[in-house]
DNA sequence: ACCATCTAGTTGCGAGCGCAACATTATCTC
DNA sequence: GAGATAATGTTGCGCTCGCAACTAGATGGT
């Protein structure tokens, strides 16, 4: 019971894995979205939801469940935004508890540079590392991984949002 | 220029993927750790290192090289796991600013007993995904991926610490 | 209509992290 | 050796996050 590891498990080294490389590219990918864009990381990741969808609004709880970012992590993170200027809230009409996250034009402006930028970097950052095929084979593979967990996080969500393409922002 | 997705590179999504299935994971293990062993995925994730170390010992530079951490967040983080009595600082006879991390007999004891549940869960959690190849494939692919961006991060880095076996706390 | 229950979103609070500045020690150059 | 330079850890500061408690509005049963 000491410097030995009885526990190798192959499921293990994988996760340890996952967690290595999300990390990983997180820390290379956030100093060149900051410096580009000034945006933070967290924020583009928000950005990018209202920019993806058809009239730039969201709902704060659409939101939340999107990113992974609890409701009271992303009333912080719109409150910056907003003090920005690049998101303003709305008041539902149906649901007058309810509000929406709307992308203002100047953060449509700003992701409109933004976005561009940062998928050259992810595509410079793994350009010759692996082959066409290994990418899509790791995409289904984490697809995969994807889906199972999706839903067993506060488990009393299950919201079936289930936008295949997972939103893929890229930064989180 | 709205709320179409010209920029639906393959590796951005993949990129996406990644940090979904991470974060999500990540979500859901660590509530389980916490109740099951009273640790913070955090501290569990530099006790590993230490209990994979013969000796039980590393420097805290080659502590904080290994987990995702800085220098300033492995010391707070030593700090707390110092006052909670699991790791002792000890002083390195050859270089005088250096300190040794030392995993403490009541954390040796701490990590026996949690790291199989933590196994356990991650076993659990995984079961049915994935066939066995599929994990095996999957474990390679990440690896390319960590194996490509290491040393890319800080730039001065270079430590060619390399574990192969990543380490792999299942928790980061 | 009335009350219990549930949901959407917000806030007080405490905790953790990273950056930049710092003290201390090692190393390199002359 | 003496001084410049680099590396190891540690701290002040500000930022972000999540949890739990809360307000306000919706929903369901009777």
């Amino acid at each position: 019971m000491a410097g030995e590891q009885g526990w190798d498990d192959e499921r293990v080294t994988t996760v340890g894995l996952l967690f290595e490389s999300s990390a990983g590219l997180r820390r290379i990918l956030e100093p060149l979205l900051l410096t580009d864009s000034g945006l933070a990381n967290q924020s583009f990741d928000v950005l990018v939801r209202l920019a993806r969808t058809p009239g730039f609004r969201l709902r704060m709880s659409e939101l939340a469940a999107q990113t992974t970012l609890t409701p009271s992590g992303l009333t912080r993170s719109v409150d910056r935004l907003e003090h920005a200027g690049m998101v303003t809230r709305e008041a539902c009409p149906e649901d007058r508890r309810g509000a929406f996250a709307v992308l203002s034009p100047k953060g449509q402006a700003v992701m409109a540079e933004a976005i561009p930028l940062h998928v050259a970097h992810i595509d410079e950052l793994l350009n010759g590392v692996l082959t066409r095929e290994e990418e899509e084979t790791l995409s289904s593979l984490l697809r995969k991984i994807r889906d199972h967990i999706r839903g067993l996080g506060t488990s009393t969500s299950c919201d079936e949002s289930d936008a295949d393409e997972p939103v893929a922002s890229g930064i989180s």
